[in-house]
DNA sequence: CGCTATATATAAGC
DNA sequence: GCTTATATATAGCG
């Protein structure tokens, strides 16, 4: 009998020549990167960050505890420290992003939440008609107007939040995070989309899933 | 014939309790995770940059075309933006516990983790003494009381975030750096690695391979 | 997006 | 590190 579909086929290592292609594997690669970042968080205790942009140019991150905690560490560490250098450098083929995993408190939490707003919303705009949050719009429904709202939006939300987390003296960013066994236990996660520069004002293009 | 080996094995996603077992696994892991990000930016010509810190402490980082370059970008999106300027990037949204859209994926194995995280709850400390924000907790640790006000936290600051974007309306990005197919093709596989902090006084612990 | 049939990634071992 | 037997990730399609 003829087999149903031709299975997983054997690509060769450069970049995809058919634009429909590149874009569905785009997303299912990060997808599938994403997740292998968190895995490795889990398992491991590890803390990763990563950062990757579409060649739609939207970019795309992720960190855990968080993608400025990582970064942030990584800059203090490669800029400053004069003296002792304890860095080494290797060469790999790869880049990665790590992901933590993705707290399934989260996830509770944006459910829940979601649950409420369901009932009283429209708060915000007309928008939440199938998210939980307006955050959590698909991008491609948004122009680009809106889209760069959004950025802004989230921009604001997340110095907000971390304000009052400060207040709340809830971060214990103060010293530097060190993976213990505990903490990864209750992984938290950071992630984050961002629209890059499909700013062109006459950028007449299509953003198919996730590029 | 008896089989050699039982081959792989699958594993619980939950923190790795042999030592041993989870170094191994974090350096084949990492390994990897940086060989999927290297192909994602072959096949697609996107930009990526990956930091990850061991368990050992010890950061690994790798980018495409650099890890500066994306993560400065990153870095200047996210950073705040007064006002307009000449080039400026996009803007940032990471943080927060914004779960993208993009992560349904995510979502499906939080899901399943979490169901398995529900049998055995309950680990998770009242307090943040590892975790990073407030906003990251457990919803379970959290009453029915608390989680309403956790929940109108959220609604404030939502509309709050909302308020002071409509104000702003702006923010916005512009070009940034696209990958072409020949750079992609020689893909700079910086990997950097560099001993972010062994710096902990007593640390006097072994790092077996790459930990 | 959901499905296969395969190409890969890897948990145990040695 | 290097192998082997499996668990996963996904390319091509509908």
């Amino acid at each position: 009998m003829m087999k149903k579909t031709q299975g997983r086929k054997k690509i060769e290592m450069k970049k995809i020549p058919k634009t429909t292609n590149l874009q569905v594997t785009f997303s299912k690669r990060r997808a599938g990167l994403f997740k292998k970042a968190s895995e490795l968080c889990v398992l491991t205790g590890a803390e990763a960050a990563v950062i990757v942009q579409s060649p739609g140019n939207r970019v795309y991150a992720f960190g855990h505890p968080s993608v400025d905690s990582v970064v942030d560490k990584y800059v203090a560490g490669s800029s400053s420290m004069p003296e002792q250098k304890p860095a080494i450098n290797e060469v790999d083929v790869n880049s990665a992003c790590v992901i933590d995993k993705f707290n399934q408190e989260y996830i509770e939490i944006t459910k829940k939440i979601e649950e409420e707003k369901r009932k009283n919303v429209d708060v915000v705009k007309k928008e939440t008609d199938d998210g939980p949050f307006w955050w959590e719009q698909p991008i491609k429904d948004l122009g680009e107007e809106e889209l760069e709202e959004y950025i802004a939006s989230m921009e604001v939300l997340r110095n907000k939040v971390i304000a009052r987390a400060n207040d709340m003296h809830m971060i214990r960013n103060s010293s530097m995070f060190n993976v213990d066994d505990e903490s990864s236990k209750k992984v938290d996660k950071l992630l984050v989309t961002r629209n890059a520069a499909a700013s062109r004002k006459e950028h007449g293009g299509q953003s198919p899933s996730s590029i």
